[in-house]
DNA sequence: TTTGATTGTTTCGTTATAGGAAATAATTCA
DNA sequence: TGAATTATTTCCTATAACGAAACAATCAAA
């Protein structure tokens, strides 16, 4: 039999003092209880009860044992609490990435809402361009854009990003604002790309892919320098529109080719299939549904008004 | 399978970031540890590793159940320890009854060396005429003299007990030594005998058993006044030679009628028929054996050299 | 890139165990 | 004395444990 169970009905026992009641409480029957103890009594090569037919009562060595055993068995229940608490109410710690490019969206205040409703749940946030491997690396949870080939996740489409053209208004003002993605060749490109990848833009010309080969004039590995270029005037950036949308919001940036969007690029919520995920993961997938849809609606009804849900961070400098 | 066995594994698993390596150091196969951490898993309805075929980590959760796990399993080495040293080596507390009747024998002194031989033996002496219950009480050994009738008892005959007559020297002198039992019913009887059960004294003539009807001048209920009493030379009593050891020995009291001492009486040790007995009682009755073997050797060489082997207590006023 | 070695998981068939109903033994109460 | 209560034993069946081997996935070396 299973020692903690044996453990347990030895401590009812000693308790009451009886097998037969035990064996009522417990819900088993009394040749159960007998040979439980009758197991401890091997198991250890001591008797645990003086036993007559009327009475029980622990032996030297039971009452021995019966002090550890209740101390055992309180430290069990506690361990079993915390793991259930653990699975039910979202608490522990969450790991998380995002990709660079992500930061400025607003999905780091709509883990900033996450965080506010469930105080329990800490966060680590690993903001990387690096496709993590989510086991070797225990991440609960990975941010990602565009189409995931990994057949070991489960993933979430959340959002699309459609990508626009922006640049300065002063910027559109000296150069002409474009008619359709080709006549970007003509302007200054602030590309961005990982490293050692040649930077590319991507349009839908008629539901079709459309791409743009670039001789930028500056490349960089991160966006949010080039924003700050861009809201000089340098050139037009390409990026998502969610991406910029502080900067589109209070006129620094401008939109551009916003017809050509491209309409697979979508941000994807990745992580690993589970038969247990933990309550946090759990509740934070709902979350992020729930976000996902609320954008649905908006997007649908009024395209053009998506804004962060609540104040986003400053731009790197 | 057995959650202590689980949990073991579990842990060994957590210290050794390997299924396969604790499946050999456990000597199991890895599909056993597979298995006990899934069942792990599904029980608390938690991950607890991440896991790759390459690399094995602790999960949040896992972690918060390796810092219980092993306050758990260190508590559970703990008691297992001390049982097996309370069924291996002699300790803990025995419980001893014996008759009033033997308390000013040698068996108090047998007893002392026996608690100096094993100093983590704790004894409680219960000095009673009443017949206990030994699994009602907890009752580990009880001496008792005489045939014993008990079918649920282990019994061991320790030592005869050869019943003499006994006087003042002076009582003697002034009265006559008998030559026969029949003779006491012309001496002074200082009788001993339990509540409401006429005193009767047993002696063996010619290999029969001849008992004698009392008319005694002083009957008690205990032995150790009477003993005073025979000593001032107002009559004769009638006690194993091993009582009166001390008095004998001194000249305080001198024998009488020793050819016709009753052969079929005995101090016997009686305890429970147990699978399990504690090492403190297996150890005592060993020692009892030996205690036993000695005066028989004694006995056997020169009957009248029995002596208590150490000091013994003084006798009551 | 391919091959081979290592590792975690699953499947499957045998074996052992758990668990309870009923019979048994021992004791107490009316 | 008879009836009721209680611990233990026996016996049977459904369940679980266990390891071997097949499988899948990954890493290292050629």
């Amino acid at each position: 039999m299973d020692s903690l169970d044996l453990i347990q009905i030895f401590r009812e026992v000693a308790r009451r003092g009886s097998f037969s009641a035990t064996a009522a409480a417990q819900g088993v029957s009394p040749a159960s209880v007998s040979k439980a103890i009758a197991q401890l009594e091997t198991r250890f090569g001591l008797r645990l009860f003086h036993r007559t037919t009327r009475k029980v009562s622990l032996t030297d060595a039971g009452q021995l044992l019966f002090e550890r055993s209740s101390a055992l068995l309180e430290l069990v229940d506690l361990a079993q609490g915390e793991l259930h608490e653990r699975a039910t109410r979202p608490s522990g710690r969450l790991t998380v990435t995002m990709p660079y490019g992500l930061v400025h969206t607003d999905l780091p205040a709509m883990l900033g809402d996450f965080l506010l409703r469930y105080p329990e749940v800490d966060l680590d946030l690993s903001v990387t361009d690096r496709v993590v491997g989510l086991a070797e690396e225990g991440v609960d949870l990975a941010f990602r854009v565009g189409p995931i080939e990994d057949q070991n996740l489960i993933v979430r489409r959340l959002l699309p990003l459609d990508f626009v053209a922006v640049a300065a208004p002063a910027y559109w003002r000296a150069h002409g604002k474009p008619a359709h993605p080709r006549e970007l060749c003509t302007h200054a490109q602030l590309a961005w790309s990982l490293h050692g990848q040649a930077p590319r833009w991507h349009f839908e010309v008629a539901g079709k892919p459309f791409e743009l080969a670039l001789q930028p004039r500056v490349n960089a590995t991160l966006a949010a320098p080039l924003i700050t270029l861009a809201t000089q005037g340098l050139g037009v950036m390409w990026a998502p529109r969610r991406a910029l949308a502080q900067w589109i919001d209070s006129g620094a940036l401008e939109c551009a080719l916003e017809p050509f969007s491209p309409s697979n690029v979508w941000l994807y919520a990745a992580y690993m299939q589970r038969r247990h995920n933990s309550a946090a993961l759990r509740v934070l997938l709902t979350q992020l549904d729930a976000f996902a849809e609320a954008f649905k609606c908006r997007d649908g009804q009024r395209p053009q008004d998506t804004q962060p849900s609540s104040g986003a961070a400053a731009p790197q400098a």
